[in-house]
DNA sequence: TTAATACTACGAATTATTTCGTAGATAACT
DNA sequence: AGTTATCTACGAAATAATTCGTAGTATTAA
């Protein structure tokens, strides 16, 4: 089993960027989060720093501004963040959790379509 | 739209005891939270205090020993929770949810024909 | 009726996370 | 060259969440 540090909310933000942008500096990361909200810069680096001792991230120190990269997989990630929702909001079913999902917020046809596809995928398996 | 004050890790483990067991004392709460971890029975009872300030449960003081409930109906506090899970680690998108549960544990034969059932059911509305 | 047990209240310590300010260095601009 | 902007490092303040100890009462048991 892959040991990684479970990343707090500021940290998933930053990996969201990372995983969405590639390699980027600690100014790009910062621009982005501003979409949302105000981050001061050097917060957005302490973090960032703090998050490269943790190794969720890797970085490129060869020339004064450094680059950063996730070094944690978006979707194995994710996989362990979901298992660990599930399990603290949903007793661990999976099933509840798909359930509520499609009851709170309906995907188009066509998503639906993409998921009962995949089901039928699972069931003959 | 309904507010309620988001609840901590600490407090949904709470939550959970109080739906799945109904009304509750704090003694109640702590053995059952004990099955999974230690936990101080003051350190319980704090916390359950503190919920009764926000609002999440109510509680009977008529006896010496005090009956909590809790006061956020389990499937709409589910519902937010979920939506804001959903926003921070999946970028808002329920199919990748979805699909990324589906990858991540698969459900029974019959939970996949139940959520068919319901996918069915939403495609001809 | 005394001792042990169980309960609430609550302040404060501890731990985790986020935010910020400042210093020192390099790069860019005028 | 001198000034301004940009970058890293890092300590420490601020905030949030959890944990615990102690005091004061009530209840139960011996």
């Amino acid at each position: 089993m892959i040991q990684y540090n479970k990343p707090t909310e500021s940290e998933l933000a930053i990996l969201q960027i990372l995983w969405k942008h590639g390699a980027s500096t600690v100014r790009e990361v910062n621009d982005s989060l501003n979409k949302d909200r105000e981050v001061g810069y050097t917060t957005t680096l302490k973090i960032m720093q703090i998050m490269t001792e943790k190794d969720l991230v890797s970085r490129d120190t060869s020339s004064r501004t450094h680059v950063y990269q996730a070094k944690v997989e978006e979707s194995s990630a994710k996989k362990s963040i979901l298992k660990e929702f599930i399990q603290s909001t949903f007793s661990g079913s999976t099933t509840n959790l798909i359930l509520q999902a499609l009851g709170t917020d309906t995907p188009t046809k066509e998503e639906l379509t993409e998921i009962k596809s995949l089901i039928d995928k699972l069931e003959n398996k």
